[in-house]
DNA sequence: ATAAATGCAAATAGTTTGCATGCCC
DNA sequence: GGGCATGCAAACTATTTGCATTTAT
């Protein structure tokens, strides 16, 4: 086995490429979501030659491989993340910082919907906005 | 006073016009979110010489106003819908089926996130995945 | 060898902007 | 009448697609 990543595209019949590795190694390392530019501006100190259609179209691979996580933040622009441990975000409407949270605190949440609408929920990962400690302090709401 | 729309633009200097009428019109009778798109089809039954650059323009202007709610759904797009009362949304993955989640329900939630983040949580809008209870019969997860 | 993936370029979708004209108050 | 708002057209951003070439297996 090279790596679990590689082992999981060749089982299922794809390949492993240097773009890929170098967008998946670059979503493990920043450790936060990157937007599609983002992504691309790192990539091409790696590989020089890559272009935005391949940063879309492995990003687009990737999360269908659910090897990336992809998430709606402000803005109306999708961003991804390295699928690894659930969580969701918490951003500050005034700073930008972004928090996880994690999935436990959502799970009766979940439950609650389960039992008063029927529907069995699976997002997989939601956004929410608010204001943080330090901005609570300088913002006018 | 006329309407409470157009009193509530007229004290802030703004005018309504036909267009900004057209539009909350179509958003009071949807009474539910609807894509810049689907606004301005609507909007060219009513006022044929409208352009999308207005039905943009107006919906940006309605949202500053308060008069209309922004919110994000999947692929990344925004709907707009009249603002009335706070909810948030159930879609269903499957079949697109979208209910509304009364504010309540994410109260307790936010009370919890408040304690264990500091944040204060002000999202207006929520949007949640799953399946809806038909759906869950005939899908495979 | 062969099917999958990339690069390149062009196309598409969604949204915004500048500017002259029109129209609400 | 004065200034806000619209229509028109063009610009812009983000993303997707077709096709020839390259490359992983």
């Amino acid at each position: 086995m090279i790596n679990p990543s590689t082992d999981r595209l060749r089982s299922q019949g794809y390949r492993m490429t240097p773009q890929r590795l170098v967008i998946l190694s670059i979503l493990e390392n920043a450790g936060r979501h990157l937007s599609p530019q983002e992504i691309f501006e790192r990539c091409r100190q790696a590989l020089p030659g890559m272009t935005e259609a391949t940063v879309y179209r492995t990003l687009n691979f990737l999360t269908e491989q659910g090897l990336v996580l992809p998430a709606h933040i402000g803005s109306g622009q999708l961003v991804y993340e390295i699928a690894s441990h659930e969580h969701h975000h918490l951003i500050c409407r005034a700073c930008g910082e972004t928090r996880e949270v994690d999935h436990a605190l959502l799970q009766s949440l979940y439950q609650q919907f389960q039992v008063s609408t029927g529907y069995r929920i699976d997002s997989m990962h939601v956004t929410f906005f608010g204001l943080c400690p330090a901005c609570q302090n300088t913002v006018v709401a």
